[in-house]
DNA sequence: CCAAGTGTTCGATCTACTTCGTACACTCAT
DNA sequence: ATGAGTGTACGAAGTAGATCGAACACTTGG
């Protein structure tokens, strides 16, 4: 990796909703959000991802994610790992998850 | 206006979240759909919006908005009215009105 | 019939986003 | 140490979306 900074999080309740949908927005993030939504926590590195795209626009796609409050990152070793926000994403944006989650 | 024929609509029922999602993350549809909300069915001309567009890009996010589902439009002598799809984009997507209607 | 009002369509532009390749930084296993 | 694995940063390129001006089509009121 190339972060000596533990990656920038943003809380779900400083997000706008526009931040929340535009990151919903997008099937590759859409895709993360729901594999991740079927995955144990902290459990699944970014590289994990079964997404059509290189290293770069995937690490994109992850700071998106933190900044739309989907998405909590750790470092671990040599991976960062991931975990959905459900509580606290539901609790700013009840039902928002759910909503596209229940598809597919 | 410029329609010998009615305007396109589809059916929330047939919109994939995606579009809903992006329908509802332009600050520009997000307004029409808040003022939209709040206002007396079939009241309301496309051009009485409170928006800092000019008509064609009115007209634009109107159709993106029939697109997603989310407003019907009638024609009644010169202009054409909208409605809120409440129940129906209700119905499909849950919560998702509420959750933008309730902020502002 | 004409002029004003209303909304669409077309093309061009402008901006934002997505993506990639490369280079870099860090960790771990050997 | 050294190399392989992992993710970030940066610049460039491609693409999609938003906006505008102008031309057009339709309706209505005079």
């Amino acid at each position: 990796m190339s972060h000596r900074t533990a990656p920038e999080h943003t809380h779900p309740d400083d997000v706008p909703v526009e931040t929340a949908l535009a990151a919903l927005a997008d099937p590759v993030r859409l895709s993360i959000v729901r594999e991740l939504s079927t995955s144990e926590e902290w459990s699944r590195s970014c590289g994990t991802f079964d997404v059509p795209v290189g290293k770069a626009a995937l690490s994109h796609h992850f700071a998106v994610l933190r900044a739309a409050g989907l998405v909590e990152q750790r470092d671990i070793g040599a991976k960062r790992v991931n975990r959905l926000r459900r509580e606290e994403f539901e609790h700013r944006f009840p039902g928002l998850l759910a909503l596209v989650l229940r598809e597919e």
